[in-house]
DNA sequence: CAGTAGTTTAGAATCATTATAAATTAAGGC
DNA sequence: GCCTTAATTTATAATGATTCTAAACTACTG
């Protein structure tokens, strides 16, 4: 139970109580090598598929928020009914696969540097995302 | 009444009966100088105020959406609960101002040429679109 | 181990959007 | 103009994602 451990901490150590539920959604999130896109729907069936403890709906929403808001987790915008979180929280880009509705990190490196030309007096820009929408080339 | 006009044509060219509901609304959309961005909720209450008939929500979805296939509207997405619309149908970025949840249009120069480097296999690129966030900078 | 503040939970409530099915209207032929 | 029919509008119901509520439960502190 190594992992385990490592959650429970990092939950503790930005204040949220290291509950089992938080601690099952955690392993299901965080335990990975590569980043992972989820919307909460599929969160939920995955929660269902894995765990043995039943999550409520409600405790799945309030997790994900709350890990969103300590910056655990970042919430994507898509043309979409649904939203979608992304366990990468730095500014990055995606692909958006219009045949399948899969999100795909893309590198810094892969998009190079914006240069965004245009200012407004009194703002400043908080984030810069490219969205690339892509379908099936036949 | 010459602008209705240019609306009976412009919706009969496209195949779409131009009842009297659809001019009004194009009126709204593009009786205009500028781009013009907004919610449904937002047109609703437009059409509410500058117009004597009453057109119900269910015409104002079914209008946009048709307005959506026939390529006069195009829609946006941003980190929101609702559907955001554009009048401006070209291929192009956004600020999304977060204090007002407004969106202002950006001019290719003013972001300059994207080139995405990595490619999926058997897929292909159907639009690249960045949206830059801004906020108040104090 | 008692108190309490934070969490979880089922279910209700909400909000945007879509579906339904009946009434209305535009278009084309006579 | 009048008739037919197919498209459109409409009020309302249905849906689906998300948020709220308030009661039950649980982790932490002393």
């Amino acid at each position: 139970m190594r992992n385990k451990d490592i959650f429970v901490e990092k939950l503790r150590s930005s204040g949220l109580r290291p509950t089992k539920q938080r601690i099952e959604i955690c392993k299901l999130l965080f335990d990975r090598k590569s980043t992972f896109h989820f919307s909460i729907d599929y969160l939920s069936n995955l929660l269902k598929e894995k765990s043995k403890e039943k999550i409520s709906l409600a405790t799945i929403y309030n997790t994900v928020h709350a890990f969103k808001k300590k910056d655990y987790l970042k919430e994507i915008s898509i043309n979409s009914s649904k939203s979608y979180f992304d366990t990468n929280v730095t500014n990055h880009h995606h692909f958006f696969n219009e045949s399948t509705n899969e999100l795909i990190d893309l590198k810094d490196k892969d998009v190079g540097k914006i240069r965004i030309k245009k200012t407004i007096p009194g703002k400043k820009i908080k984030s810069i995302e490219v969205l690339v929408k892509i379908a099936n080339s036949n």
